[in-house]
RNA sequence: CGCGGGGUAGAGCAGUUGGUAGCUCGUCGGGCUCAUAACCCGGAGGUCGUAGGUUCAAGUCCUGCCCCCGCAA
């Protein structure tokens, strides 16, 4: 099938190499802007732009969708269908209809719930057990098309959102695998979803960061995983700012939370707002590298 | 040329006004203990990121290069 493949980042490399591998004709690939954002000021390709290069297939990086120009190169393109995965540009109504087969999207969450930006974060920082992907079609309200086809899966419970991004990322590849088939043969199913249960998950943001610990030991380690790697969950102990990366469940404790219970091989504990207490196994001090608290605390002693 | 921190034993850090490097953990050997992420004794392990320069002498000063990271996006 001739397809217009639209994607960012590492989340969308696994959907576009599986179309590759199937033997579609990408007859082009989307992808945002080269963004001089980097330290240094250097301009970083995106991970879909990476590989889309390294298969030889044209990349077009349109600035704006609404200003003709996209849907001038669309119309060039002529594809027969367009898929998105994470392209992080909302598109205007004559794009999205204009391929034979429509347009369908890659989304990491079992939909209506975590319509968004974050949805992989959110399933991790609300504490569910179980989310997923979904193929729909694209409508005009965002990620609130027909559904095709769901895949669930469950969260590990010490799973941080950067590996689950991984597997949904392939979960995702082989449900629009699926899904493109069914199009293909005429078998796909359509199946609205139910808008009163939607959720809506919104983008991350530094703000999210700290660390309150008078919240539960459980909320605490959840931030922790949803937030990498970015913007991570930080703290402030002994007058050091740290990015905390992984947390192990402590004991109980009747000190006030936020109370360093201990700091050894185990790493550092810390106590939490429900009586529990929180171990922070992993973690980055500014200027320094991400490393094992344990590690840390040889070169930084903590007295209690 | 966005701001800034850093590259010293396997790991994390010290290293004063330049004079051939030290701490903690780990590791190896031995001891102690019912037991231990415990304790005691002893040992091994570093051309101090790299290439030059200044000097009687450089981890320590100067210059180029490579790499890592924090902030900011």
């Amino acid at each position: 099938m001739r397809i217009l493949f639209m994607g960012t980042p590492d989340f969308a490399v696994a959907s576009l190499i599986r179309l590759v591998e199937d033997g579609h004709d990408i007859c082009g690939v989307f992808t945002q802007p080269d963004k001089p954002k980097n330290r240094g000021h250097k301009l970083a390709f995106s991970p879909v732009k990476e590989y889309a290069l390294s298969q030889n297939l044209a990349v077009y990086q349109p600035l704006k969708m609404r200003d003709g120009e996209a849907m001038s190169i669309v119309e060039e393109l002529a594809p027969e269908l367009i898929v998105v995965a994470a392209y992080g540009k909302i598109l205007p109504e004559n794009i999205l209809n204009y391929p034979k087969y429509g347009s369908i999207n890659v989304h990491s969450s079992l939909l209506p719930k975590y319509r968004g930006a974050a949805p992989i974060n959110w399933a991790i920082l609300d504490g569910d057990a179980e989310t997923g992907v979904s193929i729909m079609y694209m409508a005009k309200e965002l990620d609130a098309g027909d559904v095709i086809l769901q895949k669930a899966t469950a969260i590990g419970e010490d799973e941080d959102a950067l590996t689950l991004t991984a597997r949904l990322a392939e979960l995702g590849a082989e449900a629009l695998a699926e899904a493109v088939e069914a199009l293909k043969n005429g078998t796909a199913n359509r199946t609205p979803q139910d808008g009163s249960k939607q959720t809506y998950a919104a983008m991350l943001s530094k703000e999210m960061s700290p660390i309150d610990w008078s919240r539960p030991a459980r909320a605490i380690d959840c931030q922790v995983r949803g937030l990498i790697p970015w913007p991570c969950a930080s703290t402030e102990l002994a007058g050091q700012r740290f990015k905390v990366y992984r947390t192990a469940p402590g004991g109980k404790t009747d000190k006030a939370p936020g109370t360093i219970l201990a700091a050894g091989k185990m790493g550092i504990e810390v106590a939490c707002g429900d009586g529990k207490s929180l171990c922070i196994t992993e973690l980055q001090a500014e200027g320094g590298k991400r490393m094992a608290a344990a590690a840390y605390l040889l070169g930084h002693p903590i007295q209690i």
